[in-house]
DNA sequence: ATAAACTATAGACCTTACTCCACAGTCAAG
DNA sequence: CTTGACTGTGGAGTAAGGTCTATAGTTTAT
């Protein structure tokens, strides 16, 4: 697939697509003999866990590491293990996080709703 | 407090506290007569609220707003009401989100054991 | 065979979110 | 009453993450 089918499905520009590209966040698609990008599925996941991660705060380093342990066969077993129980662990204090700005939240909305009965008792 | 107590209680840098209040991230704290920002927990609060939030992806300028929300007395109800659960549902999305790359990391884990396991019985 | 639409590269430019610097006033300890 | 740690302001500088522009080759439809 040509750089346009691949903006159009994932939703990103080509000069974004580009800019992952010569950062190593996705694999170097293959060249037709005309010089132009052919992708592949693989892009296609490569670029929407990209989407997934950035819009969930890591940064492109921290997405580099992490599509390279997801989709790299040649990292050694154990060092990529450790690692992934790492980003697991990251990701369970993420949740955490975001339960608890949920919870400021609905806290904020109570707040809100006592004011309400209040006045509508008044 | 003063703003080296401020740093040391939330561990951002001054430059960056005061960065933050320039953007309207926080309430401009009191000031003493001789013109030095007196902090208080309110200001503690709101910059563990922002630091959260950025952990999590949230940009400074949807902080703004979040935090606008939850600190200030001054929005119609109703229009806070809606937004506030607006923020709520983005959050349930995040979550959902990180749930979903848990489960490819944790995809990618079993694909390790499994190699491991037929490289033990061979 | 030419216009319209697509692709390529290289490099300049831009926004966000800080971070640092220069210069000046303030305060507390010895 | 000076030295060192603190505070203030304004403005320049920086890194990350794109975005845009110029210039040039390619392909498709008419």
């Amino acid at each position: 697939m040509n750089i346009k089918a691949l903006v159009d499905t994932v939703g990103l520009s080509k000069d974004t697509i580009r800019f992952y590209e010569r950062e190593g966040l996705i694999s170097p698609p293959a060249r037709l003999s005309n010089g132009y990008r052919d992708y592949d599925n693989k892009n296609v996941e490569q670029l929407n866990m990209i989407i997934l991660a950035k819009n969930l705060g890591f940064t492109l380093s921290e997405i580099k590491e992490l599509t390279q342990l997801l989709y790299a066969n040649n990292l050694s077993q154990t060092n990529m293990g450790k690692k992934l129980v790492e980003k697991s662990q990251q990701i369970d204090k993420k949740i955490a996080e975001l339960l608890n700005m949920k919870a400021a939240i609905d806290e904020a909305l109570k707040g809100m709703c006592t004011y309400k009965e209040k006045l509508s008792v008044s």
